[in-house]
DNA sequence: CTGAAAGCGCTTACAG
DNA sequence: CTGAAAGCGCTTACAG
């Protein structure tokens, strides 16, 4: 018995020409476009399987000159330059794709207006586009966008906070719970059992909350045989003034803390009411790679950050995307981000 | 004065008509092929420039049916899987460029064998190559191969070590000296400045030591204030009962040793031992992502492992390859891996 | 030294 | 419901 010949580049014409039609009618079918009787088009699929056939991308992109858009929706914010890294990512990832026909449209709301997010969705809606890349800030409002998205057959992705059970293509972003637990189990390395360690929340942005109770949340789970070791505030106001004011209170209030552990990119604000102090006494121990942090690390005033590739982020939802729309390909539901640890050492080697 | 108006997407077929001439000559000087007299190769030359022109290379792949050919020279090595790791990279560099007319060639030699290495250095050079991955790893014998790369105008890329000066197109690797130091300064923070420290150096390859000892003077760089802390010892059989042997040798001969630092992936074999000596009374550092670390990791024995995405160097020396012979895209010369620290908490989350 | 023509594997009107 | 033809922006023989 004679193996089944796999015809290696088969194309539309062999497949036309096996079906006994025009290779119109077989375009037809691969796009799946009405105007076909169920007859052809079932003989026709049967030897696109038979054919295991793959169209050459490239005669496709260079043919169809249409141009496919991609709508970025994520936030300014005035706190951090968090935001940057993403946006970065993303023009990367344009740069890369360009040349296949993807045009990157972006909008930008306010992490402190929910009525930012709102307008800045509906024109989205209002725009021509094929597929989006957003940061589900406010939930309620994300999913009135993504339902109107689903409606008009428009895949999103998520990335830097997820919205479970909402067919997203994908999410990609970060594991809050275990980047705090990392922060942790750096931390019992660093100190003796008894010493206390202090937790701090900074932040203004309402929206932000429950991805800082996450970490915290992971954090304490690590400490969870001595609960009593950790001292936690929050803060709401993000200035060196406020921090120093509220960080020097639960210092003098609570002897023996001899690590500090915050929760975002606001360990800047800490290190620097640290470094006024002088002598270095505290281990502490925050988040993100941002200029200023790099600063205080390089100096020893920070000893570990963690990160969590926020470029990568905004590279590999671009990229999710483009898999999905040009190749057809399948894409994976979830990716967490690898949670890096950065340090005076290694930070000159980091990629975000 | 009106501005400069730029054409956005003018094309082989814009610049013949303002040179007066056929596409055909116009494909000669984009190519610089012979054949064109030098008159009109100037003219061409400064239309295509005043256009900034870009070709377009979704046609220009379609129609040259030429295949592009990689070669990829690394090693084999029965001491460790390190090498699979590279391996997948290249292979997921090679499924997404598929489509763009690459094929990859691979030649694997013996670590422990420079004649393997000669002999598929020639192979490579009889077949029709037009770029090649490789790792240097035997100084000369990697020149003599790159001198005659040079001649025939073929360009190589270096991944994992770097030989200087030889031309390539560019260095993928991890910066050796700088993840020795990083292992030194995690142990910084969790030892006593009195504390002793063994660094173990095992490989049975003789091309490995320099290598290890790159990584050995970083750490010892750090520890330079109290270089009597350290003490060191080489062993050259990597496997389970010579490694105990001597471990055990080095921890009975010195008191107050609290902490190992092995200088490669070999950790393993040191975990091993001291776990079968039953309490945990080391810190252990080491190094690279391998499943039998992971599992010494998990359970505590090891601490923490070093690591310099073996997967990414593969893949993104596979990907400057391409970069410039389909896009003339200039490549970085150099581009070291970040250095990643791995531990029980965040190793699920690694790409390596 | 130069050009006309065919073709890469698709898609897109258009005509029937 | 179906097909013939033109075209995407290049490259490749071939002819002169």
């Amino acid at each position: 018995m004679k193996a089944k010949q796999q015809e290696p580049n088969a194309g539309v014409k062999e497949i036309a020409r096996r079906a006994k039609v025009s290779i119109a009618t077989v375009d037809r079918v691969i796009h799946n476009r009405s105007g076909v009787s169920p007859k052809t088009k079932l003989k026709i699929e049967r030897i696109i399987q038979e054919l295991n056939y793959q169209p050459n991308i490239l005669a496709r992109r260079l043919a169809s000159r249409k141009i496919l858009n991609f709508a970025i929706l994520i936030p300014v914010s005035e706190e951090t330059d968090f935001w940057e890294a993403p946006l970065a990512g993303i023009q990367q990832a344009e740069d890369e794709i360009r040349q296949f026909g993807i045009k990157i449209e972006r909008y930008f709301f306010d992490l402190n207006s929910k009525a930012s997010f709102i307008k800045q969705s509906k024109a989205v809606l209002k725009s021509k586009v094929d597929g989006i890349l957003l940061a589900p800030s406010f939930i309620e409002e994300s999913v009135s966008f993504t339902n109107a998205l689903k409606e008009k057959n428009i895949p999103y992705v998520f990335i830097n906070s997820d919205i479970p059970n909402q067919e997203s293509l994908c999410y990609i972003g970060p594991d809050l719970y275990n980047s705090g637990h990392l922060g942790a189990h750096l931390m019992s390395y660093c100190i003796d059992p008894k010493d206390k360690i202090l937790v701090v929340n900074v932040s203004r942005e309402i929206e932000n909350h429950h991805h800082l109770l996450r970490k915290e949340e992971g954090f304490r789970a690590y400490f969870a045989d001595s609960a009593k070791r950790i001292v936690k505030i929050d803060i709401q106001q993000t200035n060196d003034r406020a921090v120093e004011k509220k960080v020097a209170e639960a210092l003098a209030a609570h002897a023996g803390i001899k690590a500090i552990f915050v929760t975002n990119s606001r360990v800047s604000n800490v290190a620097h009411y640290l470094e006024s102090r002088g002598k270095k006494e505290h281990l502490l121990v925050g988040y993100d790679y941002l200029r200023e942090n790099i600063e205080y690390l390089k100096k020893g005033t920070i000893d570990f950050l963690i990160c969590q590739k926020p470029q990568e982020q905004g590279y590999r939802g671009v990229m999710a995307l483009y898999q999905h729309l040009v190749h057809a390909a399948p894409v994976d539901k979830v990716t967490f981000m690898p949670i890096d640890i950065i340090t005076k050492v290694n930070h000159a080697f980091y990629k975000n």
